[in-house]
DNA sequence: TTGATTATAGAATAAATATTCCAAAATAAT
DNA sequence: ATTATTTTGGAATATTTATTCTATAATCAA
């Protein structure tokens, strides 16, 4: 009787973990090449996702055909489809909700209870990846480079505005002196800046030239910049002794900057607290 | 002279870090297509050792050939060369939310770390309760109050004035008239208030007196006032049409704001849908 | 042992994916 | 305005990679 490839398909495993149970409870009665395939999937899992059938084939010492069957074995179509599972787990992608909210805005008007949920979802979310991709050692640093700091530059305009204006108020409360670069009337605060200060620039796409050529000036005079920006490639990203990228999800235009505001307050009290 | 497409080749970037500055240094002065590319990979750095062509393409929002034509620019003979460097490097952070943060919170205390994971739970938390607690039909009547105003006036003073001033921005992108009350040179501005306009009123405990006067004067004058606050025996609510109590979780001294700025984003754009 | 059943390897094929190329559009220079 | 140069998009092609198929080898049951 047919034991393994001819038994009747099972579902595909949905999660990581399902996938992994399925292949810790199905090791013991595989035949020899299937249980290769089975111990190499399960040491080194978090490779799946960059690997060819060839390379796991290789590495598992079995030729191609067995690890093909391994995976059909196992519940999934193929490879591809196993694949698929690990590529999503270990690196998530957003949820594209530029085109939700659009539905939502052009479908009936009267929704806001949805628009409501949808933001907080995307909030947790941003919450989550801050959780996930934030350099510690970066943070640090940056704390260090501001403690130091007689004074401390905010500049932050149109989108990153609240968050420049709400560690104002956090360094206000921390008696941490600092000064909020409002932007309006020119550049006149640039004579604000003096060697011993030092600033936190916030901007992302689309950056405002006034963030840029404020730290860009900042950066000139010798003061210490920490970025919070979008990535490392921004143009903030030049005149920073600190980059600190944030990704959040966006809807079109908006966004709810909970990321932003969450490690902006983080470094404010990180900042204080080396100060003693 | 080509400028890109036919400068003298430069050698392929040997590490991640090597290839993210040279993206860096070459970003400024790329075609738009290219850098558009740039931008798309530097945001998304961690998804490339995972991503066909195709994907960053869509990505990005530009041709496939574009993404090639990128890879070359940088010194790549093509994308799958620039993608064993990003699959050598590929070391997934297990994107377990609570098993990050107990890493997060683990360092030793006072590190900048650990107040990070503090707010990030309590903005999570807060979203949470946001989500729980929040009045449907409240809010949609907020919407339509406000949809009928011919400007909406934005009041918030120190830790509200954040979400104020977000309000104020995603009202601009919106093309909803709206005024920001900054607080600053007396009560000037009361006088701004006109039959047929609309307020958002926000403050917690400890109350800001000009808020609450604010309000109360609006009130007076006839205007639809929406208040958000802490619960419903704030101040603010005596002169308040609709009440949408927020319940922020703290962290020490601080809280994050999270679920009052994604509930006056939500309630922003609400109102833009129902203008139409 | 012998016959039936199951597993295996490697070649053949199919599908997905990367890469090149060139006409057309856009931009810059004269 | 006209010409020269650069950038662009998409179709055509090449390459890699996944998948199927089948003859052969191994295993098991009698």
């Amino acid at each position: 009787m047919a034991r393994l490839l001819g038994a009747a398909a099972l579902s595909a495993p949905s999660t990581i973990d399902e996938c992994q149970a399925r292949i810790a409870a199905m090791m013991g009665d595989m035949p020899k090449r299937l249980r290769q395939c089975a111990a190499y999937v399960a040491a080194n899992s978090e490779r799946i996702a960059v690997s060819t059938v060839a390379d796991i084939a290789s590495g598992a010492d079995v030729p191609p055909s067995a690890v093909m069957r391994f995976c059909q074995v196992i519940g999934f179509s193929g490879f591809s489809e196993m694949q698929k599972l690990f590529r999503e787990a270990y690196n998530p992608k957003w949820p594209d909700y530029s085109t939700r909210l659009a539905n939502l805005q052009s479908g009936e008007s009267g929704q806001p209870a949805q628009f409501l949920a949808e933001f907080i979802e995307a909030g947790r979310l941003s919450l989550q990846q801050l959780a996930n991709t934030v350099d510690e050692a970066a943070l640090a640093q940056a704390a260090r480079l501001l403690a130091g700091a007689d004074l401390v530059h905010l500049v932050g305009m149109r989108r990153a505005f609240p968050a420049a204006s709400y560690l104002a108020y956090v360094f206000e409360k921390l008696n941490v002196p600092a000064m909020l670069h409002e932007g309006a009337g020119g550049l006149n605060h640039r004579h604000a800046l003096r060697a011993g200060d030092g600033m936190i620039a916030i901007s992302f796409a689309p950056y405002s030239d006034e963030t840029i050529d404020l730290a860009a000036a900042a950066h000139g005079a010798g003061l210490q910049v920490v970025a919070l920006t979008d990535h490392f490639a921004s143009p903030l990203a030049a005149s920073a002794a600190v980059v600190l990228p944030i990704t959040e999800v966006d809807f079109g235009a908006f966004r709810a900057m909970s990321a932003t505001i969450v490690l902006a307050l983080a470094l404010a009290v990180a900042v204080a607290a080396e100060r003693g």
